[in-house]
DNA sequence: GTGAAAGCGCTAACAT
DNA sequence: ATGTTAGCGCTTTCAC
């Protein structure tokens, strides 16, 4: 069993309310008493117990982060950079990080709410947030603080913070239409996701500004893997008159359909342009390297991460909500005029 | 505040004991009080408050999980594989999971001994083990249960999970060897790691078996990263004679080395054979597509995880250690006789 | 400046 | 079959 405080009083024959005053650095400790309770403390190897502490304080100094999973597991590189920012930030003020990946026997909701109402956690982290989402009404209802990914439609002060994924895609349409390409296609997410419409919007916007009629073939449905880009690209290339480019809703989309194109011999960066968006390292070291629109996943999740403390020690967030934009990232899966 | 034991017991006038044994189970409650118990409990929406039923049961229902990092950040699509299976099989045994990525300020150790001593967790789940690895030691010391991926040298009893690295990797020289190889190069990782040197015991094998000398300019050290394997692959293709095969420690340090050599104009799968070991999507979309070494991480992972749970439950483990076989999964990137 | 005592919400030994 | 009570380890009034 660990050593607990009553364990460090009695060695000092004090009371464990002056043990708890001094580590707590309380004002109305003798110093004297202070150091000695400090130094035993540390001698003994004393660090209070979490569930005691938990229960006494009506908190738990843990964030939830519950994986979203589009059926199946995840491998997305994207989540590594996510987890790995929330997980620094979250250490470094002193927090936890719970984790579970809702995928196999229970539906994502009770995962929620188990930890919402067993207060096994501060408050949540989300991402991917969709159009509708279940989870900010729900925690808003049960009064849980969250910090989203991705913008909510609560107006209650739960702070968010989006990346602007129309101004991204626009920016990568003219770049595509400038070197000359007109058939553009479109894989994306379901449509359920918010980011998918709001990427979609600058594909539009894209195809808009240069006078480029819609074609809804060019637009296809995948979910987020390399599988699913690999899948998602073959009717693409049956069309009688396929696609010059091609733009996935991430790089991993974009990588399936990159391997898809070369499984059937057309040459990407030469004969076909194309591109994703995340930035991930994946895609940079793809081969043709990737042309993506690229979002600083790593220190989004430090800053989410930052204001949901910020949330539960109290402190107002000045702002509700911000938007980063993403950067255009040109590499050689589109670097070429087409021909 | 969310509903508590007392709240229910209150709504339904009985006591809280016998609140508590009716959704316990017990058999020493009326039918009737349980079918009502559980019927209110449910209606309220009582779930037990997590930190005092830790308290009262000195046990958290948690597995620590500590990110081992190379010094900055990782993205290998390995952590995510393994996570999901030690996530997925913790939460269907009701467990949570709890990690942290250990990186930036305090010391490794720091992040084992907090959450030992605090019994913030009641076992961790190792990974990457050490030659001499001090956390097996320390919670061994402790007595914290752990499970482990990779051998630890205790003889305590506490379980872990193996891959015959060398094993693999004498499977793939052989398949190098037998494509007319002779100069083939390893990318390794630091010494330290215990499956380095595993893994490089079967490049060893490979080559005595076929009567091929050692060349110790064709080891070099990477840090499993993609840039590390880039990086780490530069001095082979400046030497005089280069290799003609390079097999990666990992599939990302090959990936690195394949993208380092088609830099370089070096045609992968027709020049120069690369293999990696892991088995990750990445390599099998690569192009082309990466021969590797596949062990099953989230098979794996969840295995890791049942033993901890067992463990955890008072269940003696069968065996201390055992051993998987990795498979060997030849693809383009070296399949194709050496000219 | 220090200690005694109460209580966070739960479970379990011990009555009845 | 149900209730009373103690106590898990900690923090925090309140008293001295």
């Amino acid at each position: 069993m660990p050593v607990t405080i009553k364990d460090v009083a009695h060695r000092l024959d004090i009371s464990v309310t002056t043990v708890s005053r001094a580590i707590a650095g309380y004002s109305d400790v003798a110093e004297n008493t202070r150091q000695l309770v400090l130094q035993t403390a540390n001698e003994m190897g004393y660090v209070p117990r979490h569930a005691a502490r938990n229960l006494r304080l009506q908190r738990t100094n843990t964030i939830g982060f519950i994986f979203p999973t589009l059926g199946g597991r995840f491998t997305d590189p994207f989540f590594s950079e996510f987890l790995a920012g929330i997980g620094d930030e979250a250490s470094e003020q002193d927090y936890d990080l719970l984790v579970t990946v809702a995928s196999q026997g229970e539906p994502e909701e009770h995962a929620y709410q188990r930890w919402a109402r067993s207060r096994r956690v501060d408050g949540f982290i989300l991402v991917r947030m969709r159009v509708m989402d279940w989870r900010s009404r729900y925690l808003s209802a049960e009064g849980i603080p969250f910090v989203s990914f991705g913008p909510h439609q609560l107006a209650n002060g739960q702070p968010w913070i989006g990346v602007d994924g129309q101004e991204g895609v626009l920016k990568l349409m003219r770049h595509l239409i400038g070197l000359g390409h007109r058939r553009i296609a479109y894989i994306g997410a379901p449509r359920y996701l918010y980011f998918n419409g709001d990427r979609l919007a600058g594909y539009q916007a894209g195809l808009d500004e240069a006078g480029i009629p819609f074609i809804p073939e060019l637009i296809v449905e995948a979910d987020l893997t390399r599988q699913g880009g690999y899948h998602a690209a073959q009717p693409l290339f049956s069309m009688p008159e396929p696609p010059t480019a091609i733009i996935g809703v991430n790089d991993l989309t974009a990588l399936g359909a990159l391997r898809a194109a070369q499984d059937r011999g057309i040459k990407v960066g030469v004969d076909l342009a194309i591109a994703g968006f995340d930035g991930t390292e994946a895609g940079e070291h793809a081969h043709p390297s990737l042309t993506t629109i690229a979002q600083p996943v790593y220190a989004i999740g430090r800053q989410v991460s930052q204001l949901l403390v910020k949330a539960l020690n109290g402190e107002k967030a000045e702002l509700s909500g911000f938007i980063i934009q993403p950067e255009l990232i040109i590499r050689a899966s589109t670097d070429f005029l087409l021909k």
